[in-house]
DNA sequence: ACAAACTGACAGGGCATCCTGTCAGATAGG
DNA sequence: CCTATCTGACAGGATGCCCTGTCAGTTTGT
């Protein structure tokens, strides 16, 4: 297939494609969330996208690359807005990471196919998992710095710290997803309640 | 085909019945553990068994029900050694959940298969989910119970505590799947030392 | 207007798995 | 010893998805 970069629609070759695949990233969330991992497939994405599947090979090299992209998306997207609230908070880490926990709890009620593909399908294989490793561990690191800082010699030392860090992390993650699924009848205010609270408790060293 | 349950190989039918069976419970937690849930097929489970697939539909409708079957057994197990190791230490309630967490940690450091079934591949499909939070629900009870029982009124009134023990049952569950697959360098009184520490921390009010 | 590129629809081969059926050899009970 | 049952091996159709290729119709640039 010869690719000779033309304008069409009014749009060019580059803006399309990027559009195709912004068009793919968000039914392979849609999928993910409605149907569950096994059933993500990539007459699925493409039928839910509304594209051939000729385009999806366009941005994709296989259904698997597709879904770790679509949780990559997501899991940047989650980061992001937590470390963006945390930088626009002042004054006290329990407050900075009580504003990361409402503005990550904020989006996944908005958009609670992004919480799920996050939160719930990311498990679901071992690629996916590894990413999903890597978000829990850098919320982690976050939620040790932070306690670092709220503490100081009160906190734990750093490789306790981490673990500490990763259990609430991991612990949180599962409360929102069960909470996104409806187990956990809570305000949304109150999960971030509970799990600012939790963050205090498993900072301060005793 | 016609049923009629006779002797052999000095074994009852019903007895090669369940020992077939058997050997297919541990087949599919063997192939979930080394191959992951999308790769544990009817195939693989019946190869790895040594038994061929007409008795797989002896013992298991489908491969779900035999996967599902395969982690019930194995959270079964997990529960028991924890409700045994409980019953058996008298005293501190922090000391009875250091027991109970000492015998779980060994369990899955013995078994790591089984650890892998319970806490990593328990996420991969939504019927699995069912069980993985059926048994962290489980969990958290008892870590509800047992924080109520060592803080008495300084411990959370009993909602917050169901959340707090889910969050600490699934974070746990969380280091110790980090640990098993080699991400988490610590040793095995180091794990549990650690896990204890945070029980504490989520037990007691502030 | 015309050729080339772009798009969407769809067909069909390839592959892995599920699931059923057959068949020969082994074993139990009369 | 002989027949019926049990067992393991394997064959083959059915299904669902992957992946490539074709084709007709639309849009662009000349």
């Amino acid at each position: 297939m010869v690719e000779v970069k033309r304008s069409y629609g009014g749009v060019s070759a580059a803006d399309r494609s990027a559009g195709r695949r912004a068009k793919l990233l968000e039914a392979t969330i849609a999928v993910l969330a409605d149907e569950g991992e096994s059933r993500t497939t990539m007459t699925a994405i493409c039928a839910r996208a509304g594209l051939t599947e000729r385009y999806f090979y366009e941005s994709f090299a296989s259904r698997d690359e597709a879904i770790v992209a679509a949780l990559d998306a997501v899991a940047v997207e989650i980061a992001s807005v937590a470390v963006q609230a945390i930088a626009d908070t002042g004054g006290d880490p329990a407050e900075r990471l009580r504003a990361a926990l409402t503005a990550v709890v904020s989006l996944v009620a908005s958009r609670p196919d992004k919480g799920r593909v996050a939160v719930v399908e990311s498990s679901a294989t071992p690629e996916l998992r590894v990413r999903r490793h890597a978000l829990l561990g850098s919320f982690a690191e976050l939620v040790a710095q932070e306690a670092d800082s709220l503490f100081g010699d009160a906190a734990w030392p750093a490789e306790r710290a981490k673990v500490h860090g990763l259990v609430y992390a991991a612990g949180v993650a599962e409360l929102v997803a069960a909470w996104i699924v409806g187990d956990v009848e809570l305000e949304q205010d109150e999960l971030v309640a509970a799990a600012t609270d939790l963050f205090v408790a498993v900072a301060r060293r005793h």
